[in-house]
Order: structure tokens, then sequence, then C-alpha cells
DNA sequence: AAGATGATCTTTACGCCGTCCAGATTCAGA
DNA sequence: TCTGAATCTGGACGGCGTAAAGATCATCTT
């Protein structure tokens, strides 16, 4: 008897189940929305009883987790290429920010995740703000390339607490219809996006004080 | 047998269920957390059997969307206020601004609410930006008084969703321990926030341009 | 090589959920 | 007063998250 999913031939016991898993999840979350993804359903799209996952994650909440990770990991990769392939300044600080609602937009119901599984513990992963190559990092270093005063590091935690706000909000505005009249007028989304951005200053330009 | 809840006597069915049920969901909401509020807890809350709120309802998701409605019609409310007593036109705005995130840190659950209903629409609920009282009405009349050009409506509004933006940017940010120490080496939360528009620029000036 | 060990997976079960349906109760209008 | 509509109850269905107990299988010890 084979199963329907994605399964085949399982060697051992599944081989790496865990991988499995998160993978469904995603597959899941993209096809069918976050309200769709129950942990019965990853375990049915996986090939798998509904409570083998309770040996590769502690409950529903630490798989969300694992693919919340993912996603940071792809926005900070998405971020860190929107960044290389800028090449003022200028261009970097607006080309970020662009990057991140866009990342929000093509993955709304991981955008989703990330941001759920994070309130829960009141806290953004470490990843998502403290490694090296993390958005957030990303965006502090431009506004140091931008010449911010380094020794005000109270400043540029707040510049970049900003960034972070305005971009945040902006991907949450984005997807409600009522700006669609904006985005004509202003001829596409990415428009619609620089222009609020420009209102904000933030990405417009490096404001050191 | 008495019920355990609040509803001692029922007149003749129950008086007005509507009513009660919507205030069950917004005391569990406040008590239990948006996580434990179920359709069939609201109507424990409520002293009644699980299938009655459906004579009121069509389905859970329009029971949340009343207590939706009620969370920005206090949010509008509030906001009216914060600009009422300000009296310089820079006050009035970065009031308006302060008490939206307010707002949002005293009815975390109830701010949940109302934007994962609107969610579902991909919409703002019409009362919510439409309606002269609104908060989106309220923040784009004091750019006005402000001095922007009422006649060019397009950066009119995008000034306006650009606060917003800001507004709710801060509003989901300020709930992170991770910003704990800015709000201890600045003075408190509202020194935060304010610090944090400051470099958002809009709330702190108006941006006529 | 053999058997023990522990990890992995399945089966079954429990209580909670949203929702529907059939019947009881009560209100309102003729 | 009778009738019909609105409101509420009780019970049922399938799906959910999760726990416990048993089966299966890779690996380690001897």
């Amino acid at each position: 008897m084979r199963e329907t999913a994605a399964a085949e031939n399982r060697p051992y016991h599944h081989g790496d189940l865990r991988r499995a898993l998160i993978d469904a999840a995603r597959r899941l979350l993209e096809s069918e929305g976050p309200t769709a993804l129950s942990l019965r359903a990853v375990a049915r799209e996986a090939g798998v009883s509904p409570a083998a996952p309770y040996h590769h994650f502690k409950d529903k909440g630490e798989l969300l987790d694992a693919v919340a990770h993912e996603g940071w990991d792809m926005l900070n990769a998405q971020m860190a290429k929107a960044k290389a392939e800028a090449t003022t300044i200028q261009d970097k600080l607006t080309g970020l920010g662009v990057s991140y609602v866009r990342f929000a937009q093509a993955n709304p119901a991981l955008y989703r995740v990330m941001y759920d599984s994070s309130r829960d513990k009141e806290a953004l992963p470490d990843h998502a703000h403290m490694q090296d190559d993390s958005a957030y990092c990303q965006v502090r270093d431009t506004f140091i390339e931008a010449g911010a005063d380094v020794n005000n590091e109270i400043d540029l935690e707040l510049a970049t607490n900003a960034a972070w706000c305005a971009a945040h909000g902006m991907a949450e505005m984005i997807s409600f219809k009522m700006f669609d009249h904006l985005k004509v007028a202003l001829g596409g989304e990415e428009a619609f996006i620089r222009a609020t951005f420009q209102h904000l200053g933030i990405f417009a330009a490096a404001r050191p004080r």
C-alpha cells in the first residue's frame, strides 16, 4: 500500500522526517494559507501518522518556530542580495526596505508565521536581529556606512528600529485594497512603497544627526 | 438551576444575547488572550448553549468582526481625545501617533483581533478610515491643519498612509523585549515611542511638500 | 553473531473545537 | 386565542492538538 503524498519508499524509519515535516508545512502554507495549517495536515502531507511529529517537535508551536526560522533566513538572504546589488548608499537603504516589503508580499503566510511565533515569546528570534548577516544588522551597518555616529549606540538602534517599524508597517498595509488606487496613480506597487518610504524619510536618506 | 456566569434571570429569551456575546468575548479576550477565545467559551461565558450564537452571527468570524468593530470605535475615540487635548499642531500629530501605539499596548489581544479580521477581507473596515471621526481622517485633517496641500490628494493620502505604517509598525514592535534597554535608556516607553517617531519624521513635524 | 537498547513510528483514545440539525420554548401579530 | 416566526437547547459529526502504549527497526555491546 503506497502513500499518496511524498513518501514512496521509506528506507529505515523515514530518513529525515524533521526536514520532511518542515517542507510539508511550507508547502501547505503556500497552497492553503495559514489557517489550514494543522499538525495533522502536515503529517498527512508528509505521509506519516498524526503523532509522528512529536518525536521531532515538542508541539505544534515548535514546528511553526522551525518554519519561521527558515523564513527569517530567506528574508536575510534576500535583503543581503538587494543590498549587494545596489550601488549608492541611498540605493542600498531604499533597496533594503523595498526588499523587506516585497518578501512579505511574496510570502504572506510565511511572513505571518514569522511574526506570530515571535509574538508568543515577546521577542524576535536572535538570528533575525543579532547575527552579522541578519536584516537588522544589514540596516544598521548601512546607516553607519551612510555616516551615522557609531559612538551614539542609542541613536543608531533607534534609527534601525524606526526603519524596521516603517518596513513592517508598510508590509502589513500593502495588501489592503484601500490603497489600490494609490498604486495605480503612482504607477505600480514598488512606486507606492518608495513614495511611502520617502514620506517616512528613513529609507529615503540616511539621517545621521 | 442557576448559571455560573452572567445570566442570573433571563427575562424572555435572553434579552439581548448579541450584546452579551460581544461583551463576553471581550471579557475573555482580556483575561485569557486571543488563542483561548473559542465560540464555545464565549457562549459558556454568556451562560448559553454552544449553538445559540448562530442566531446572531453567521459564524465565529462574524462575532470577531463585531468585537473588532468596537475596537476601532474605541481607538477612534481615544485618538480624538488625544488630539483634542493637544494644543499645538505638533502636539496633535505626535499625540495621535502616541495614542495609537498606547491603545495597541493597552489592548494587545483586541488590537490583534482588529487586524486579523481586517486581513481576512484584505481591507480595513470602512469606519476605520472613511468616517469623519475615524483615526485615518483625524490624521489626514491634522496634516491639512499643518499646511499640507489640500489639492494634492495623492500626496495627502501617501502621508497619512505613511503615518499609519509608522504607528502600526511601532505598535507591533514595542512589545518585543529586545527594545527594553532602549526604553530604559530613554526613560520610559513614551519617550521611546516619541524618539522613534522623531526618526520617522512624520509624527514629529508636518511635512507639507 | 546475538541480543539488548533506544529511537522512531502507529494505533488508539481523550477532550475541545466549529458547525449543523431537529426539537422545545417563547414572543408577536391576527 | 391561535399561528407563525424568532430564539434557544441537546445531540451529533468530523477535525483538531496531544498523550500513552505498543510495534518496528538501526545501532551498540559483548
